[in-house]
DNA sequence: TACAAAACAGACCGGTTGTCCGGTTTTGTC
DNA sequence: GACAAAACCGGACAACCGGTCTGTTTTGTA
């Protein structure tokens, strides 16, 4: 006479993992790494320890797990997609401006930008996070400069400045300003 | 035949005070701030639990006087001072960035700036804690803008942006330079 | 149907956290 | 010297942390 467990229950795998992610990723950047505990993601998501642990062994690769699928997918769709699309270089990233302040405006709050909350907070804690931490900052860098090097070939740069540098300025500019915007 | 205290003690409120806002702000900068114990500052500074305790009731507390006491010192010396002193606020920005720049070259590696590190990972949280980082910000902003306009009183301005603007552009261009540095 | 592997459940553990308290020593004041 | 306030001591505390454990249920495969 074990316990009788009449409740039907059903394995899915991708389903139980998407919901820690999104859970994690919004926790990870409204309150922080540090201060979002598991327990809390166990209570938020109804998830058990036991199923949870199965999926993420550690809060570490919890976080690797976060960095790698659901921020590298805000920066694709929010940075690198708009600016490929746009007709140039510098008009894709004042839309991108534009379009975040907007949104910021309308939700009324600043809770700053995803990656560089993460990168803030954890690269000079480990190594391996810092590295995957620099490795979407990579690609969203290397987005804007392809597109500053398109436009110069096909004569569109209004100006032309040193591809890099300019890349590095945009992305510097942009997360200062939203972790500003948290103060 | 109580503990036999041999050692001599002489109450020193201020130096203890100072020598545990000293190894809270370096902690709170190289670790960050949910990372670092206030046990770990006990052993580092010797100083014992009721002593401190004494001094700051609450880690918030403590957060609140190393704000207050030490980043706007810092605030003041790398950056208001420096923009004040300098012939224009343009060089005088510059000039910062790049000894700024000197310093992490020395240093080897890159832990952020103390103010944006902070707000990023507490101005969510708490409101005072919020405002006394705004508070900051706002002594920060203000000393550019002044000399901006400065500048333009003298005709000494190459061009005549917006002072706030401007002054908007550069805090955010510093501090999302350093923490894209950390990453 | 048989069975191994994957998925999930939920209690549990050692360690650490921030905070607080009762007592002792030092210091300023009269 | 008497005495109160401030400074300092050292440990106790409950709550919570991340992680582990054993066991049960579901699922794919043949």
């Amino acid at each position: 006479m074990a316990k009788p467990r009449n409740r039907i229950r059903s394995n899915d795998p991708q389903g139980l993992r998407n919901r820690v992610l999104d859970a994690a990723s919004a926790a990870f950047q409204s309150k922080g790494y540090d201060a979002t505990s598991i327990h809390d993601l166990i209570r938020t998501t109804g998830v058990t320890g036991g199923a949870l642990h199965h999926h993420f062994p550690s809060k570490k690769s919890l976080a690797l797990a976060v960095i790698d699928e659901r921020i590298a997918a805000e920066v694709g769709s929010t940075w690198i997609d708009q600016v490929a699309e746009a007709p140039t270089a510098a008009s894709g990233i004042v839309a991108v401006f534009e379009r975040v302040a907007d949104a910021l405006d309308q939700q009324g709050s600043v809770s700053g930008c995803p990656l560089g909350n993460l990168a803030s907070e954890l690269a000079l804690g480990d190594d391996e996070l810092r590295g995957a931490l620099a490795a979407r900052y990579a690609d969203w860098r290397g987005a804007i400069m392809a597109k500053i090097d398109a436009d110069k070939a096909l004569g569109r740069a209004a100006f032309a400045p040193d591809a890099a540098a300019f890349a590095d300025v945009v992305i510097a500019l942009f997360t200062g300003a939203l972790t500003i915007g948290k103060a």
